[in-house]
DNA sequence: CCGATGCTTCGGCCACGCCCGAACCGTCGC
DNA sequence: GCGACGGTTCGGGCGTGGCCGAAGCATCGG
């Protein structure tokens, strides 16, 4: 049986806690180079040189050199959805002890980036306000655009068309570790994300996967979504 | 960070061939015992046993005790689902060496239950059908039941109110490691699997996710879905 | 009560693989 | 050319964890 044997090495791959550490760090879509890596898998360069090699090998990070760099990002989609499913079941256990959310964890929770698209607390509470107005439907097996959210997105000028070339717009629920409540990933997800950024209403911050809601961002997010709650 | 750890935790979980194993065994959603998921991983029952405590005490499993037997199964679908995203990141690999198709393998390619609907040959070729046909839409993000794709299912007696109540309905894609093409999971996935099983269509093997695909069962799926390939 | 069966716990063996120090290659800047 | 820096390769130390034999608990059948 060889593909439980193939199940079984991607899975380990991910489950060493230095190698996890560089795959999270890669999660938010950007490519980082191997000495980012180590410091954030918090091993030496040469370790972190070794699991790189073994994480390309397998088909999970694709490299670009570039001059005397090399920059690692996730090879595709797929493997970023795989993680979020990891994390997903991670994060419905009962937490062995009391989290003890610092500052820098607080600032993850409320708004991060999840591949190629918002999660956190504002992306939690986006979903819900579009799923209170009808915009959105939103089911555990998967979500779909209705009329009136098609016409609220055009009226954002959030353009979708792109990468849905005439077939029907799909959302995907995601499952937010830090909420424990779906928020919008997929197609829908990614447009949303890659608004928002283009506009100035969310900027990503350095050296973590949080992302910061900009004054203006937080008056757009109280018109579009109602939402009110401090940065 | 120790949303990573659990992360990382989990992931090893699954990175072990013989847990692997077990776990494989255990992906048609039924419940099996330690000796059954013993042989399966290929190892002797006290190492099952070790496997199975720290699998169920990660929350992956679930244990019923019934007499002097012990059923263990997936403790939820999100499992199943996690399970499914490695095995489609394993899949789209370049396969190391030759698959060397057995006999016992074609049959899980033909058709085979992943957690709780159809996956192999025939689900791809029902799932292409149906698409073709206008019955539902299918996007790497998620599907949906099309009306004409309700009023199918009504004319086959597939039963999807029981679950759904009143809202709208959706399915789920779910990548196909034999036919590396998406099959329909998702609540859609479990109503056309529950119901074939029903009708005598499907009828699951013992020891193996295969299913095999009855007579009646044959004519049935070449008269809805226009599959007529041989079993 | 006894033995058989299903499963778990204990103890010890062994090796896989994670880790780093040191040395080696390639690119950039001067 | 030379040093500096990014990255990889090599070698050996070391611990975690998988594995099984043997013994210990439960439950069922007689």
């Amino acid at each position: 049986m060889t593909t439980t044997a193939a199940f079984a090495q991607i899975a380990a791959l991910m489950g060493d806690p230095a190698r996890a550490g560089m795959l999270d760090a890669l999660l938010d879509g950007r490519a980082l180079t191997a000495a980012e890596l180590a410091r954030a898998a918090g091993v030496t360069p040469q370790t972190a040189s070794s699991h790189l090699a073994r994480l390309s090998e397998a088909g999970l990070l694709a490299v670009e050199r570039q001059g005397r760099h090399r920059y690692h990002r996730l090879a595709s989609p797929s493997v970023a959805r795989m993680m979020e499913s990891v994390m997903a079941v991670a994060a419905d256990r009962p937490p062995p002890r009391r989290p003890a959310t610092g500052p820098r964890d607080r600032r993850l929770r409320h708004a991060r980036t999840c591949y190629d698209h918002l999660a956190g607390h504002v992306a939690v509470a986006m979903a819900d306000a579009m799923v209170a107005r009808g915009q959105i439907d939103l089911a555990p097996d998967g979500g779909a655009l209705t009329p009136e959210g098609a016409a609220f997105l055009r009226d954002l000028g959030i353009d979708l068309d792109r990468s849905a070339g005439g077939r029907r717009v799909f959302c995907r629920p995601c499952l937010d570790w830090s909420e424990r409540r779906p928020h919008i990933a997929g197609v829908l997800g990614a447009a949303l994300l890659d608004g928002f950024l283009a506009r100035g209403w969310l900027r990503r911050l350095e050296r973590t996967r949080a992302v910061e809601v900009t004054p203006p961002g937080r008056l757009a997010l109280a018109r579009a979504f109602g939402i009110r709650d401090g940065a």
